[in-house]
DNA sequence: GAAGAAGTGCAGTATATTCTGCATATAAGC
DNA sequence: GCTTATATGCAGAATATACTGCACTTCTTC
């Protein structure tokens, strides 16, 4: 179900963090103990669900995510939206609103990205 | 790690909606087939955990939440943030506006909330 | 009180996920 | 070439999660 396993998260969030890496590397970045063996059973399975490439220099291979961190956003925050916010943003919006996850100066924030007074990269380009 | 597994959240957002329900009406709620002993077993796990409790109706068990839908969302969102928000609210509103998830509409619904346009139940009593 | 329907308890199987150990390979230094 | 350090590949163990089957209980109807 899930696109990520927890430990296959842990992983990413390095890589997209980090760039280009190799095992060595992450297990060094680890947000717990690890074996090194551990490790690359992660990277393993992640290679063959292409959410991870690889290109070997020297004796070593150097691992990068395939996929977007943007995209496993997405997924995640769909998932999220439809168990707890009626599958909608604004849903999400009026969630975090009433329960307060917005402090008044978050709210002060976004109504100024609201009105326009940030610059929103792809404000332009809308609709997809 | 993760409060709910695949499978207990299904059953936990049956309930939140529904209510207290016996096993054989959550099955029927079910999003997918799935046998009453499989449920059940989830049921029991759930019960386990204390995110449920039942009580004894005639022959059979009544179960209802125990854990809030509010505070497993928190979890939740906290989790995302922490994976790919950068821990915060506002980048979470960040994100949502550079990848579109909000509309023009929505901008403008927020925008109305934001300057208190909408009657928002909680918004008196603040901090918790 | 026998029979059927609906419900429960629980031991155990199946699959997914996480992790280990070790044999082997590659590069660098002496 | 031999040694050491660092990598890799992979079989399989350990644990977590998902699911099954069945014996037994409780209520109801006749």
């Amino acid at each position: 179900m899930a696109e990520f396993t927890k430990g296959e998260l842990e992983v990413m969030r390095i890589l997209w963090v980090h760039g280009e890496m190799k095992p060595a590397g992450i297990q060094e970045k680890f947000p717990r103990r690890i074996k090194n063996s551990a490790l690359r059973s992660y990277l393993t399975i992640l290679l063959e669900k292409e959410h991870v490439s690889r290109r070997k220099v020297g004796k070593a291979y150097f691992y990068k995510p395939a996929t977007h961190q943007e995209s496993a956003f997405r997924h995640t925050l769909r998932s999220l939206l439809e168990t707890f916010c009626g599958g909608t943003t604004e849903g999400l919006l009026v969630h975090l609103i009433k329960s307060e996850k917005l402090s008044e100066k978050e709210l002060l924030e976004l109504k100024r990205v609201a009105d326009g007074g940030e610059s929103s990269p792809k404000a332009e380009e809308r609709r997809e």
